[in-house]
DNA sequence: CTGGGGACGGGGCCC
DNA sequence: AGGGCCCCGTCCCCA
């Protein structure tokens, strides 16, 4: 059983915060580099954030004035067994039956009509039922892409075409139809989404095991989609009741490690599924994964929707949703309940995830005016800047040397205190810094 | 080879 | 909530 999830639906369009900026690869590059050119847009746009609030989700879903037309959607076998996120009185509108619906959208597409906010808001959208991987695209011709031109790549990545999405719904605001803002620059890269001009790292890998998650982040991410911040699903709290043990790959180990490699889990899984749309499997990082998806086609998704559970999306599961996060999250739950969707690490606050997930996205929104550099923090960027004014706040009060950085003050006083805390286990050496450290044993002692 | 410094990524915390 | 700072770690380059 299930209770009413309450859910919020949160995004923006073009929202930007903190300088925030898109940020558009040139074709053809699979990953960023710093000496890449890049076309920055300052989303100078729309700005304005719109907050669905489906309440208790019954029938009437987002009540009076939200009309919601679920599309075909599919069982998901884990979802609605496991975490039934699904909006109760909302069952099941379509099993999926990839043998007699191979061409059906795999994302349950709905419109939404939030009444009473200005400009009558109209959003593509989804059900907000968590599906299964093998469904977690929207539907082009649902969502007018034919006729902007903009047919399904085969097996590409939808986040950009859920770019277009989104640019419909702000041209939507007005309520106008869905083929507005065509020329919008952002739509620039719909025509590269064309299968016969699509050479942007957007085609699916043959072999899994070389698909490079720079790909899918670099592309997918920025190609004009990152200027699509905020977009949220929460998740919220209390409601949300989940039937079903942790599943076996909840605390599975392979989402661990480096981000990127989280990342390639991340798409290897949904490649996974992608190419086994049968597969059914239990992983909640697939449930984020579609979750994001749900957040992605409700309009300025892009790979960086976030997907926040609540603290309590898995009241029986948090244990697992602990252990999942490399005990990320295993702190105070209830000051962390912002997910990361791609390691589910947990935050405090969204701000701190989002800045969390360009971890996993690459995506590095504030630039060097001066050297083109990139950085994805705007603390990291004005550290950066130190190298082109020369500035040196960090003295040595000892020998009037000075540093950019206060680590490299702390690291250099070592050289006066004669600090050799590092130990090497082998010989007994030491060393001021844990690299040395490491870079010794490595050459020394390797064979050991 | 080692030490020193520069640069940067990421998390946590404070205001 | 957002910005900024501190801290830690890592990598790289050079003497």
């Amino acid at each position: 059983m299930m209770e009413l999830p309450r859910l919020l639906l949160y995004y923006s369009e073009g929202h930007l915060t903190g300088g925030h900026r898109s940020f558009v690869k040139p074709a053809g590059h699979n990953t960023w580099r710093d000496d890449q050119p890049i076309t920055i847009d300052d989303g100078s746009g729309t700005s304005t954030q719109q907050v669905i609030v489906i309440e208790s989700a019954v029938a009437e879903a987002a009540g009076p004035g939200v009309k919601r037309e679920s599309s075909e959607g599919e069982e998901d076998p884990w979802h609605s067994k496991d975490i039934q996120t699904r909006v109760a009185g909302a069952p099941p509108v379509a099993t999926d039956d990839p043998t007699t619906a191979p061409a059906q959208p795999r994302t349950r597409c709905s419109i939404t009509e939030v009444s009473g906010m200005p400009n009558a808001v109209k959003s593509e959208t989804k059900t907000l039922t968590v599906h299964t991987g093998s469904d977690h695209r929207s539907d082009p011709e649902t969502l007018g892409l034919r006729r902007m031109g903009c047919p399904p790549v085969p097996g590409s990545e939808y986040l950009p075409v859920f770019h277009q999405i989104q640019k419909m719904v702000n041209s939507r605001g007005d309520g106008d139809t869905l083929d507005t803002e065509v020329d919008d620059p952002s739509c620039s890269y719909a025509t590269e989404m064309d299968p016969g001009n699509i050479p942007l790292g957007l085609k699916r890998p043959t072999d899994q095991s070389k698909w490079d998650w720079n790909q899918y982040s670099s592309s997918a991410c920025s190609e004009g989609c990152l200027d699509k911040k905020g977009e949220v699903i929460v998740v919220d709290e209390v409601t949300v009741k989940v039937e079903g043990d942790v599943p076996p790959t909840w605390n599975a180990v392979s989402h661990q490690g480096d981000g990127h490699s989280q990342g390639r889990d991340f798409l290897d899984y949904r490649e996974s599924l992608e190419t086994n749309p049968n597969v059914t499997t239990h992983s909640p990082l697939h449930a984020l994964m579609d979750c994001n998806l749900v957040s992605t086609s409700m309009g300025p998704s892009d790979s960086h929707g976030h997907i926040l559970f609540d603290q309590v999306l898995n009241s029986n599961n948090r244990a697992g949703a602990q252990a999942q996060g490399g005990g990320a999250t295993s702190g105070n739950i209830k000051e962390k309940r912002f997910l990361c969707m791609f390691c589910h690490k947990g935050f405090s606050c969204l701000q701190k995830v989002e800045i969390h997930q360009r971890v996993h996205t690459g995506e590095k929104p504030f630039s060097c005016t001066q050297c083109e550099k990139r950085f994805s923090r705007q603390d990291h960027l004005k550290r950066h800047q130190r190298v082109h004014t020369g500035e040196k706040p960090f003295s040595c009060t000892q020998c009037h040397m000075r540093f950019a950085q206060a680590g490299h003050l702390k690291m250099h006083l070592k050289v006066h205190t004669g600090e050799r805390q590092f130990a090497c286990t082998h010989c007994g050496k030491r060393f001021t810094e844990r690299s040395y450290l490491r870079i010794h044993q490595q050459k020394k002692h390797s064979t050991l």
